[in-house]
DNA sequence: AGCACGCCGACT
DNA sequence: GTCGGCGTGCTC
């Protein structure tokens, strides 16, 4: 290429002309990037970054362009690239390694990852679309043809247009794609590109324009005898205009242009047209100004602050009480980064994404925030991608998939509430959105706070061994004091006081007073429905999910036994399906049973309840968030979903039903989760001037956590808890990797993870540094008709187990084992071991 | 992950 | 004989 480039130096700059290959990947879980050629044409147009048109296999696909060459293995034929759909890269160079980074350390394909980091709604396949011409009719209409042939001429003769895909799912096994192919070649049938479809990207609109080449004396003898198309007609002489348009100024306009048409006095053009984002609709609020800090608040900021003015990496964790005023703390960083020029990024869990939060952004912030709530369309949400990469936006508020908003000066990245589980996906690419984030916050000079009141054992271990900065607040703001804690022992509730009933009497007497005082309640339970054991009272028979190893619950409202895995359910039984006996008991609790209780014991109270089964609506959600604000709940009973993402100043008691509910989970986390739980329903009580009071009912009170929870000690916990760990050499004294093995048939499934041990076993004696744990059954042994292996790997440090992983996924081996039936998934650092 | 190709049992 | 099952390997 030397010689050339000073050939064309004379004329141009050459380099600027692009480079003659590209290497694009797919979403595909392969660890591969595919090599195209660049037309010329194209070589402005493709850089690393944005997506292209190829043929790739059998079909079309959308594939993503992360590098350009001049050089290859000339033993490959090399496809040309068909078309480049953007005009500027979707990815940066720094979202390509960040999304690289995330293949690698996740096990997942590059393309894959690139998937996830861009906005959903962008189209991946371009299938071609057949239909029937020169001799298919005739073909069909003799039945001659085979008759696979014949089936796939009848069916493009009674729809139509098909794509292949289409007829395969219509012919199902009848399909046969050479038959496709051999009716192609013949003329039978031919494939054309398909109409543009309206996208995220792009609406379509038809234009009606008049046909320039007719002659005056012609149109007034089409139109003589035609007012009102004459009207029509005149009007569209004006200019160009849009049917949306049209249909505006003169509804109906339809059969008139129609006859307009087919005299060929006009067309119609259909253009695609760029979506503009509707300012209009967007929901700004006043801007508010900050309140003044605390002592505490004020020493944390300065810190930050200094990390904010190097514009240099830093990550810090900000370990602060419920109420110790965090949020004003992330506010006022994001602040100086605007100052400075750049963005922020707001990571909040899931769950925690109410309008409460979006509103706290909007007032302080305006219009410069983008929230990426789950309610958006894919249209929406892609608006608000471009707004972001546009710089229309300084702020993106938004749960996991936040972290890719594609910012070009990035300064800032906040996550609340670290240690939300949420943060992990639970799909590939199995990413933690938190640690995507450091990753990111390190390429781009930006500063991360991590955010909680009770980190994650692995965040607070960093923060301690200096690799976080660690900021605390203490204290929380104003008057408000720490709620205190009561730990209810439960059985001795049932077995001295003989009360068999799930408030114990000293909740009993505290929502008492409550309702006297007109003070609001919580009742926190991590359970739904009504009995989560039904059972036969004659043989002992429990009514199981079939497709899963749990029981069904009973839900009383719908008088449905559901399994809350898989969905399955059964209405209500009348007697035993084995023995015929007709008493079946409801056994266990859920919310709706405590929500039935309840009532029956305070009969004047104002009781809501919430949870998945309640909240299936958006606005029953916002309406009981409403109703609360004003008062008109005295009681609110609900699972998780009452305890994230909504100040309720009034709530000066909160009530843990069964707290040991969280601690049974048969994970190596579950102090730590029932710790953060435990604590965080506590941390709702009394946050206005009112001092809170808790009452925490518990079977297992001898548990190490409870203690811990009653006075507040994160410390003295995460002390105890890492002991533990420490002992038993799991995170974050070590890495793990879980690669889970499901399959339908239990036997197979079985044979599959042995097979999967022995081709584990010599990567194994080259990696001495990973150890291999299992493979054992899965706590959820059988989970949505399929049973469930685990094998788990650990080291003490990432790397050796990146690298085992890696040669893993390339052994032809195991290449093999994984294109069966039974599916192999890998997640790194796992946070759900179930 | 799809998807095509190819090699064996059980139907007309 | 053919139809259709599934195991195997490839995609620039
Ligand atoms: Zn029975
Ligand atoms: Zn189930």
């Amino acid at each position: 290429m030397a010689a050339r480039s000073k050939q064309t130096a004379f004329f141009d700059e050459p380099s600027s002309t692009g480079s003659l290959f590209a290497e694009v990947v797919f979403n595909l879980p392969l660890d591969q990037t595919f090599t195209y050629t660049i037309p010329e044409n194209l070589r402005e147009q493709v850089q690393p970054g944005v997506r292209v048109f190829v043929s790739f296999g059998t079909g079309r696909q959308t594939g993503y362009v992360v590098g350009l060459t001049d050089q290859t293995d000339p033993d490959i034929k090399l496809k040309p690239i068909l078309e480049v759909p953007d005009s500027e890269p979707l990815l940066s160079a720094s979202m390509l390694e960040l999304t690289r980074w995330i293949a690698d350390y996740y096990q997942a394909g590059w393309g894959e990852v690139i998937r996830a980091a861009l906005p959903a709604g962008l189209e991946e396949e371009i299938p071609e679309v057949f239909h029937l011409a020169g001799q298919g009719a005739e073909a069909l209409e003799s039945g001659n043809a085979p008759k696979k042939e014949f089936l796939i001429l009848d069916a493009l003769s009674k729809k139509g247009k098909r794509t292949a895909k289409q007829l395969r799912k219509q012919l199902g096994a009848q399909f046969n794609s050479a038959a496709l192919n051999n009716l192609r070649s013949r003329g039978d049938i031919v494939a054309t590109l398909p109409n543009a479809k309206s996208s995220a990207q792009y609406k379509l609109q038809k234009t009606v324009l008049v046909k320039q080449d007719v002659l005056q004396e012609e149109i007034d003898r089409l139109l003589s005898r035609a007012k009102k198309q004459k009207e029509l007609f005149a009007l569209l002489q004006k200019k160009p205009i849009t049917l949306a348009e049209l249909s505006k100024v003169w509804p109906g306009y339809s059969p008139l242009l129609s006859q307009l048409k087919q005299k060929g006095l006009v067309e119609t053009r259909q253009d695609k047209q760029e979506r503009t984002w509707d300012a209009s609709r967007a929901r700004t609020e006043s801007p508010t100004t900050a309140p003044p800090f605390t002592i505490e608040q004020e020493a944390a900021y300065q810190k930050l602050g200094k990390h904010l003015a190097k514009g240099k990496f830093a990550c810090s964790l900000l370990e602060g009480v419920t109420g110790s005023g965090k949020t004003e703390i992330y506010m006022r960083c994001i602040e100086k980064g605007l100052e400075r020029g750049k963005s922020a990024i707001v990571l909040v869990p899931e769950i925690a994404l109410t309008p409460q939060t979006a509103y706290r952004f909007r007032s302080r912030f305006g219009n410069r925030v983008a929230i990426l709530h789950s309610g958006l369309t894919n249209i929406e949400r892609f608006l608000e991608w471009r707004r972001i990469r546009d710089g229309e936006v300084s702020i993106v508020v938004g749960a996991r998939s936040a972290v890719f908003a594609p910012f070009t000066q990035l300064g800032v990245v906040i996550i609340d509430e670290e240690h939300d589980g949420s943060y992990k996906q639970d799909t590939s690419p199995r990413y933690h959105a938190r640690d995507a984030a450091i990753v990111r916050a390190r390429q781009d000079n930006a500063l991360v706070v991590l955010g909680s009141a009770t980190p994650s054992l692995e965040t607070r271990s960093n923060a301690q061994q200096g690799k976080y900065t660690h900021l605390k607040l203490d204290k929380r703001i104003g008057k408000t004091l720490m709620p205190v804690v009561h730990l209810v022992d439960m059985r001795i509730e049932r077995d001295k006081r003989k009360n068999f009933s799930i408030l114990s009497r000293q909740l009993q007497r505290a929502l008492g007073e409550r309702l006297e005082r007109g003070e609001q309640s919580f009742l926190f339970l991590n359970r739904r429905g009504t009995a989560n054991y039904v059972l036969c009272k004659a043989c002992g028979f429990v009514f199981d999910c079939p497709n899963c190893s749990v029981s069904l619950t009973f839900h009383g409202t719908t008088r449905k036994l559901l399994c809350h895995y898989c969905g399955f359910n059964l209405p209500q039984p009348m007697d035993c399906p084995d023995c015929k006996g007709e008493v079946i008991r409801f056994s266990g609790f859920g919310t709706q049973k405590l929500e039935d209780e309840t009532r029956k014991r305070f009969p004047d109270a104002r009781i809501a309840r919430l949870d998945r089964d309640t909240a299936r609506k958006r606005s029953t959600f916002e309406d009981m968030f409403d109703k609360m604000n004003a008062g008109e709940i005295d009681i609110l009973i609900g699972t998780q979903m009452i305890t994230k993402g909504h100040d309720f100043p009034n709530v000066t008691l909160v009530g843990v039903v069964y707290a040991d509910l969280s601690l049974h989970v048969p994970d190596f986390r579950s102090s730590e989760r029932s710790f953060q739980l435990l604590t965080q329903v506590a941390g709702r009580a009394g946050r206005g001037e009112i001092p809170g009071e808790v009452f925490v009912q518990a079977h297992q009170l001898e548990h190490p956590v409870y203690p811990f929870v009653a006075r507040h000690n994160y410390k003295g916990f995460f002390a105890h808890e890492m002991e533990m760990r420490e002992r038993l050499h799991f995170p974050p004294y070590s890495r793990l990797a879980v690669v889970e093995v499901e399959g339908e048939i239990e036997r197979d499934t079985e044979v599959a993870v042995q097979q999967l041990a022995e081709v584990l076993h010599p990567h194994l004696e080259e990696h001495i540094q990973v150890e291999m744990l299992g493979p054992a059954r899965a706590a959820l042994y059988r989970l949505q008709d399929r049973y469930r292996w685990h094998l788990i790997l650990r080291t003490d440090t990432h790397q050796p187990l990146q690298d085992i992983l890696k040669a893993l996924r390339a052994d032809k081996a195991f290449q093999k084992l994984a294109s069966g039936k039974i599916k192999f998934t890998i997640d790194v650092d796992p946070l759900n071991m179930l």
